[in-house]
DNA sequence: CGATTCTTTGAAAACAGTCAATCTGTGTGG
DNA sequence: CCACACAGATTGACTGTTTTCAAAGAATCG
């Protein structure tokens, strides 16, 4: 499983077997069933999680219990919440598995640790900390932009394939519109 | 002028004189008058900009000539189109003063070379990031999760001095919806 | 003061949310 | 292998919210 996080590093980066090793020691397997937690509101979150196969999500559940989707986290997606990391407050979000899933963890220590070490891992972390912005900001835009069947548009041109692993009604709530609504814009899309 | 930057970043971090002195022999100042841009979409962004005095505003306009607020910053905020910078390519938003204002560029090339020379200070451009990444996911968050109404309660919370100083089509624009919408959202407030 | 920008208001239309019912497909246990 | 349960998708009717357009009132600035 390890192989997969290698070869995802290997497109990235230009590391030796070392290093390799290095990080290898430091990650944390785990297989996740469908629909298992590996954060829940409350707890405070204090890994890197990489993803190897599978799918998860990241969401809030607000006070009516609806689920509000931040993240969809496929293979080759980092996810967890940087902030709660960052603060060592407990995390607003949930992130479970959508899909079965394999994921490898470094611990907040241990990944600090192997940015100070190697400092190629470093530059990798930073040029993907740099593309996350990207993500956010063009995010933000789309969402103050765009109208719901333009966001609806947008997602599918941009995520393919995950539109196509997962039920509407997750769609639109990382769109944020109801799954109703959703559902009616896209029969009319299909009438053109 | 450079003061103003000195003290932010005294409050921040613990830099030598020396190292104050090559940061101020690296800044570009800029006096804005009110609606002067610094960047105009179809540019290609270079710079870190720091917001000594005044107020900016970060937008993109769409195809009907709507302004889409992408950011406010204000004294001791940065600002720029971070995307166009990492990429080399034409920012699709402009960048210009709301109030006169004094700022601060350094360019990017520069700006990695303070990173590099002065651990300190890239100690703290990374505290910044981290910020700035957990600003963007809460906007992310109150886009998907709140009405409209409470995405203007959370806008007078968090940037109550920003609130009090730009018309309010511009914070409806900025939360994303109609500058008259809000309009009868905060009429409807008052009256409770 | 005159011009411009900003805010408010009204009325109509478009859009989106809710609730409930039905339909569809999938998979599990008997 | 069937029947049933379950999750997801769709649809209708209704309600509520938001946009749009236009016009009129404030406020601000040179």
């Amino acid at each position: 499983m390890f192989e997969i996080f290698r070869k995802y590093l290997g497109d990235k980066t230009t590391l030796s077997n070392q290093d390799y090793a290095l990080i290898e020691s430091l990650c944390i397997i785990k297989k996740l069933r469908k629909n298992q937690y590996i954060l829940q509101s409350g707890d405070v979150w204090k890994y890197d999680a990489f993803v190897c196969r599978g799918l998860l999500k990241m969401y809030y559940l607000d006070v009516k219990g609806q689920e509000h989707i931040m993240q969809f986290a496929p293979e080759n997606y980092w996810t967890g919440d940087r902030e709660s990391m960052d603060t060592d407050l407990p995390s607003k979000y949930n992130i479970d598995a959508i899909e079965p899933s394999d994921i490898l963890l470094i611990e907040k220590n241990d990944f600090e640790m192997l940015r100070k070490t190697i400092p190629e891992f470093n530059n990798f972390v930073n040029q993907t900390i740099k593309k996350n912005v990207q993500t956010l900001q063009g995010r933000i835009h789309t969402s103050i932009t765009l109208s719901s069947e333009e966001k609806y548009n947008n997602f599918l041109k941009q995520f393919p394939d995950i539109a196509s692993r997962v039920p509407l009604h997750m769609i639109a709530s990382y769109i944020g519109i109801s799954a109703e609504t959703l559902s009616r814009i896209r029969s009319q899309s299909a009438k053109k």
